[in-house]
DNA sequence: AGCATTTGACCCGC
DNA sequence: GCGGGTCAAATGCT
């Protein structure tokens, strides 16, 4: 029964696999016509190449890729666990389901591709525990850490139990700055939420006029209320290639409760980065107000002003970095027809970025 | 009732 | 042995 289920899990994760590299490839030859840039197509390429070998590791039933572990795993090899075969998909796995799922957990948590985020928040956002990000996180546990004077809260992805998906973050109050909290985030999200997500990233690609209709206003709290300041927006990568933004990007768009007017503008700011962060930073906008650049990503402070928010990345070889300020000054933003709401879209579950 | 959070215990790597 | 990360029972919330 049990290995029913997990055989099945393992060949929806296959056809997912398989699906997802095809998509790529026509992408790819969109690209070829498009005459893209060299990095954007070789991107591509990459991610093809990583799709097939997923499912290649899924069909020779090496199962958990996390097990020919090397030690030149590199975090985007790392990627190669799949969080279906993640568990007792092996017949080995017989012994004690509990040492395995614990052995499996600490091996996992080693080799899962990890980035941090520095997130400032002013006090009475609402935003205590971390930035929505667009993701629902559940919490499962609580740690003082040594030598820190807050503790550490651990969340993982809702879908975890559902969907299997493994992306889990940590969120920790600075001790330097307390309306600054550190965001580690483990493992990228193969879930629902994810696909749902990179699509309403390709929608906006598509047709960057669309306007859509906010819903999530309505989960707003009287006193929440993002307060931020003038800076423009600044998505700084380094150190990282094309494939690595990708994977590592921890942008999607948020579910936190906002004031209404300015949902479509967090998702905007969201979008872009997401967009470029992971869809290997080309340029979504191709005017105003947005400015791309390979290495380094700005959006006119004008145009964000209301927003006011800073956004900073770097990256390391592995890790990535980013600090969101939020200052408390709150003006009016000529972006207003951006309304949009996820809740209308639907996506089909195996549409994965 | 179902889901989320809390919290002490447990496990693993160093 | 220690510290970090996770589990799972108890508890709280909607």
């Amino acid at each position: 029964m049990e290995k029913r289920k997990s055989m099945e899990r393992e060949q929806e994760s296959l056809t997912s696999e398989l699906t997802q590299g095809k998509e790529l490839a026509e992408q790819l030859m969109s690209h070829l016509h498009h005459s893209s840039s060299e990095e954007k197509r070789d991107f591509l390429i990459s991610k093809i190449l990583f799709s097939y070998e997923k499912a290649l590791s899924l069909l020779t039933g090496s199962g958990d890729g996390s097990d020919g572990e090397s030690k030149h795993t590199t975090a985007r090899e790392t990627m190669l666990e799949s969080p279906t075969s993640f568990g007792n998909s092996s017949p080995l796995s017989e012994i004690s389901d509990q040492d395995c799922k614990r052995k499996n957990v600490f091996k996992k948590t080693k080799t899962m591709p990890s980035w941090t985020e520095e997130v400032k928040v002013s006090s009475g956002t609402g935003l205590d525990g971390g930035l929505d990000d667009g993701y629902s996180w559940r919490k499962y546990g609580q740690k003082n850490i040594l030598g820190a004077n807050h503790p550490r809260g651990y969340y993982r992805c809702t879908h975890r139990g559902t969907q299997g998906c493994v992306a889990t973050k940590q969120v920790q109050k600075s001790d330097a700055d307390p309306t600054t909290f550190v965001l580690t985030y483990r493992g990228v999200h193969t879930c629902n939420k994810a696909s749902q997500l990179a699509r309403v990233k390709e929608g906006l690609k598509g047709n960057q006029n669309t306007t859509l209709e906010v819903k999530k206003a309505k989960q707003f709290a009287p006193e929440m209320s993002f307060s931020f300041g003038r800076a423009g927006l600044r998505v700084k990568t380094e150190h990282l290639d094309a494939r690595e933004k990708d994977i590592f990007s921890p942008f999607s768009f948020p579910s936190t409760p906002i004031e209404s007017e300015k949902v479509g503008e967090h998702i905007f700011c969201s979008t872009m980065m997401a967009n470029n962060l992971v869809d290997s930073y080309a340029p979504i906008f191709e005017s105003p107000p947005a400015i791309f650049e390979s290495d380094y990503l700005a959006v006119s402070p004008c145009h964000m002003s209301s927003f006011g928010l800073a956004h900073d990345v770097q990256t390391s070889e592995s890790d990535l970095t980013e600090i969101i300020s939020a200052p408390t000054s709150v003006t009016n933003s000529p972006i207003g027809d951006f309304d949009f709401s996820i809740d209308d879209f639907e996506f089909p579950p195996d549409c994965l970025v």
